[in-house]
DNA sequence: GTATGATCGTAGGTGCAAGA
DNA sequence: TCTTGCACCTACGATCATAC
């Protein structure tokens, strides 16, 4: 992408390369705000086509002064279905050639279908979509906090506590930092990969500073479970925690804390700690057969605490 | 040098919907 | 009824950093 120049493979002084540079050099003459011009400049020809991106910028701009949900969140979903990416995610730039250089053939149908797609259209889709929808009577409040502050001091009183903390090592905010950007309408400098000597920008383009939650982070991960534990206690409403169970026999890889010891902190905090397993369920197997490991023995936990 | 932890790049099985 | 295409999203292996 134009972000990255001078550190792809592009040979310099190759066509694309000058083409490239001419188009930098035309978006900065024209003197927007760097922010107005984040998706061409950031996303483009890497997750969309460079006229999908500027249609983006474009909508997101108009979402965000509008400070209308409905139009954000159908800019944030035409994001989402445009994407052409691996499984839809911004972490996994589609790599066209295999490893002897060779064009892959199903790849090449579905970039050309993906990035022949109007971004205006399909925003279009989601605005009506999302306005014929009823609006919900319940009180309710979305609300985007870290979960100590959430806790903290909630928006509205709740009755109950439910928490799906992540259980694996894997950040998913890597999945969804162009999301983060285009919602927070700024400019971000764009972390480098440690592989490769720290001096390649991330294939995957990470905004610098990207949430890392703490339950990922194993040398985290307890303090962020007991002031999950503390928070909701302090409360005094029952907490339904989602976790994972894990058999340390089995092959699967190890969660970040083991859930007897999740266990352990709960029971510190709540006087009746109840574990239910969700026998019949396991998590969708979305891998090759022989790295699926274990599946059995990995299956969803819910831990009540009262 | 070794162990441990953290980050990044990456593959693809499953279930559903649409089309043949 | 069968086939095909696609979205979903988990979690692996490789690599690097850090602590000892």
């Amino acid at each position: 992408n134009l972000t990255s120049l001078g550190t792809e493979e592009v040979a310099a002084g190759s066509s694309l390369m000058d083409a490239a540079r001419e188009a930098q050099a035309r978006i900065e003459a024209l003197g927007l705000p760097s922010a107005g011009t984040v998706c061409v400049r950031h996303f483009g020809g890497q997750y969309f086509s460079y006229a999908q991106a500027v249609e983006l910028d474009a909508i997101a701009d108009l979402a965000r002064d509008s400070g209308s949900s409905v139009l954000l969140a159908a800019t944030l979903s035409t994001a989402s279905h445009l994407v052409n990416s691996i499984g839809k995610q911004f972490a996994q730039p589609i790599r066209p050639r295999d490893k002897f250089g060779t064009p892959k053939r199903h790849v090449v149908r579905k970039i050309i279908a993906e990035r022949g797609l109007s971004a205006r259209s399909v925003f279009m889709a989601y605005l009506r979509q999302y306005e014929s929808l009823s609006i919900a009577r319940r009180d309710h409040v979305a609300v985007r906090a870290d979960f100590r502050e959430a806790l903290a001091k909630p928006a509205l009183k709740p009755s109950v506590v439910y928490a799906d903390p992540p259980y694996t090592r894997d950040h998913y905010s890597r999945f969804y930092h162009s999301l983060e950007t285009i919602a927070l309408g700024d400019d971000p400098s764009i972390t480098k990969s440690n592989l490769g000597g720290g001096n390649i920008k991330s294939r995957g383009g990470y905004r610098a500073g990207r949430h890392q939650s703490p339950f990922c982070i194993k040398s985290e991960a307890p303090a962020a479970f007991s002031a999950l534990f503390a928070g909701v206690a302090t409360l005094q409403v029952p907490l339904v925690l989602s976790y994972s169970g894990y058999d340390p026999n089995m092959e699967a890889r190890p969660r970040v804390m083991a859930l007897d010891t999740v266990i352990g902190l709960a029971k510190q905090h709540f006087k009746d700690v109840r574990v239910e397993q969700l026998a019949s369920l396991e998590h969708m197997k979305l891998n090759t057969t022989s790295l699926n490991k274990a599946a059995k023995g990995t299956t969803e936990v819910l831990l009540l605490c009262r």
